[in-house]
DNA sequence: GGCAATCGTTCGTTATAGTGAACGCAGAGT
DNA sequence: ACTCTGCGTTCACTATAACGAACGATTGCC
């Protein structure tokens, strides 16, 4: 039993610490105060000062209103620029006929990039919704064939095949006869 | 007034039920049973059940724990499905034993970005180069198994597995018996 | 069949994230 | 000097995220 309750928090995660900086970061980028913050996401003021001061441990509807009222994706709020260490993601395992597409990586500030996975089964037909203008995008092909590209100008890839393209027009990826593993890496441009 | 307290949930955000979905779905991929992931990342079978059926709103010190057991970068649980949005580099032959190096793409502003193809025949060793200070190498295995990553904590890696480090200390990749097929994506911060 | 294990779910309770109402501190009028 | 207004923080309380303990369903083994 804690003592009847007193406004103590908890010791702070690591992670709290960069989410609750992160915020601060980017309010102030804003030129908002924390009051004013608060009141446009609906939160209290003591709950954002709670985790701007990286006490706390928000909910994903909290940060989810935060990131509204900065109008920044929620990712932006999670995402550790500067890992300290080494960080592995495991492969996994696909079920027959299962299409994987992971994001193993993401990296922000200068360019952002992220760096997919996209597994295809035999006779499959994905459509790339267009990215940001000035994003670049980059097929580099594992295994299998697949045809892919813009949508007016596909091309034929094989393995070890590395295919670039402007991410911002609309762009299709289609397997014949024979499954495709690819590795996608796009390069987008930072949004203000 | 809610009614003194029942099993009920929210309604579900779109949010929660996304993020459900995904972390469902990434279990499923590791083949790893409710009941098992529950316990890797120290929650009660009954919070990841509520999650994944996309009732509640987890906070992050959950979701954190969730991606560390999954082995999986936070962010990707909580990535909106933003669909994927021309350089063609054809894949070459190479002859037996031979190791293959290749710069495929170089981009450069905001962060320059390099990727690499790299393939070792059984028994390689090669020592990387350190790059500038802020640098973040990615490695991700086509195929064939390698022990690589910073000189002084080497990875174990596998097909499908994608390891980033800091690529401004000494590193190494080695093969066993086996040859092994890498993408390595270089991200360095541009110097203003 | 009978039993034991493991699965994923739903229940009632407990710990805690978020709240509203204070507080002290600045700067701007008057 | 004295109010006012808005800032960022800390307090006690309330709403709720996560918990432990059930549950029925399934599977495997004897």
């Amino acid at each position: 039993m804690t003592p009847p309750a007193s406004g103590d928090r908890r010791p702070a995660s690591s992670t709290a610490i960069a989410v609750g900086a992160k915020i601060r970061q980017r309010r102030e980028q804003r030129g908002m105060s924390s009051a004013e913050l608060a009141r446009r996401a609906g939160l209290s003021k003591a709950t954002l000062s709670q985790l701007e001061g990286g006490r706390g441990n928000p909910t994903i509807e909290t940060l989810d209103a935060l990131a509204i009222a900065l109008r920044i994706p929620l990712t932006d709020l999670l995402a550790r620029d500067t890992d300290p260490g080494p960080v592995l993601v495991a492969g996994t395992d696909l079920a027959d006929g299962e299409v994987g597409r992971e994001l193993l990586r993401r990296i922000s500030g200068g360019n952002s990039l992220e760096i997919w996975r996209l597994r295809m089964p035999p006779g499959t037909h994905l459509e790339g919704v267009p990215h940001a203008t000035g994003t670049i995008e980059h097929l580099l092909v594992s295994s299998g064939h697949l045809t892919a590209g813009p949508t007016d100008a596909p091309t034929d890839l094989g393995p070890g095949d590395l295919l670039a393209f402007a991410g911002d027009a609309p762009h299709t990826y289609r397997t014949g006869p024979e499954a495709a593993d690819v590795t996608v890496v796009i390069a987008s441009p930072i949004i203000g």
